[in-house]
DNA sequence: ACGGTCTTGTATCGATCGTTCCAAGATGCG
DNA sequence: CGCATCTTGGAACGATCGATACAAGACCGT
């Protein structure tokens, strides 16, 4: 019955993160919580603290998996800044396309949306908000990006990113999502109508 | 104490639209819908009903204000598909900016992001949604957009007012807000540079 | 003036919320 | 094996949730 742990603490966290992406923070209740990682309450809370600790853990543990793949796809040298956002978002849509990796999109996103979360996880939802768009802003300069642009477009591109994630929850489609995104990331190309392009 | 009607219904009826926009569903609790109408719980159930119903009355109180407001500004003829797409948002835009206009901003969307709303709920939110879209769909054919094209500009461009509406609640500056608004609406444009140009 | 109708504020309901506590039991060490 | 340590599941806490019941009181028609 019990003696030593019986699950694995890291993937827990991870269904956690899942419950808290599909139901919000004040709808993730801790029964859901504790049927979403097969935990019982007392080693909820006895392995994680209680439930803002839970959340503020289960942004770490989504910001370690998510935040290296923005910053590989945003690594490479990029031919245009447009090549920055299509490469940004296509993270994103891989995530929310792909039925079998069921925490997909943007944790962040959702978590920003509910005001039942206290002062403490606001702050590190928005501080990470704020990491990502210097970390767009810092590429698209790279791509050749004038700085103006480059701030424009970094916003642009995380309000793009928002979106995917609230149409997928909305019930859009995969081919709506994929939509949005490609006109997102379709920017100056080198084609006959080609031109500056913003996108959001 | 009693015997006749203290209150205006229809200005109760926007306070409880703020609260769900300001709150969410879950999270706009029957206290806090009492104390921003400024009705009792008698006066609030014997009116509206229990609180999924009068969620769906500020709905419908929401939509009588700015489906009206959507409709005029995409009812001109308009130089091109880029310029419905600007017309649109700046409806939006001008709500959110406005701090006079507390009831601004698109309840729809954050709604939508509210898994706690009866089923009944979520179809009319999803209706309206639906709607918007026809009607930004059918305005962008008139503008002379193709088909296609017309199709994947009212998706983005409702998208891009989802994003506002996030941003808006998220922190973002109005001029953050302004800029991405200004991005989506710069169309195909008759300068040099101009072009096909998408936004979301 | 009086009775019927409606509104209002409050008390209260059961359900669920997040949280704490604790006995029961499994493990590892000596 | 015996004991200390830790985990586990369930019971139970106060608070708050949405919703209801109801008495008290104000209005209107007669």
């Amino acid at each position: 019955m019990a003696g030593r742990k019986q699950f694995d603490v890291d993937e827990a966290l991870r269904r956690a993160m899942h419950v808290f992406w599909r139901w919000g923070y004040s709808e993730a209740s801790i029964d859901r919580l504790t049927e979403g990682t097969g935990l019982g309450r007392g080693s909820l809370y006895g392995t994680f603290g209680d439930k803002s600790t839970l959340f503020r853990k289960s942004l770490e543990r989504y910001a370690q998996t998510y935040h290296p793949l923005y910053e590989q796809a945003l690594s490479g040298p990029h031919p245009s800044p447009s090549a920055v956002v299509a490469a940004y978002l296509q993270v994103t849509l891989n995530r929310i396309a792909d039925p079998t990796v069921p925490d997909g999109c943007l944790l962040t996103v959702s978590a920003t949306q509910f005001p039942a979360l206290d002062a403490e996880g606001q702050a590190m939802v928005r501080a990470m908000i704020d990491g990502l768009r210097a970390m767009l802003r810092q590429a698209l300069l790279a791509a050749g990006a004038g700085e103006q642009e480059a701030a424009e477009l970094a916003l642009c591109t995380l309000a793009t990113n928002k979106s995917l994630a609230v149409l997928s929850r909305t019930g859009f489609s995969s081919e709506d999502l994929a939509t949005v995104a490609a006109a997102a990331a379709r920017g100056p190309s080198p084609q006959a109508q080609g031109g500056v392009c913003r996108s959001t």
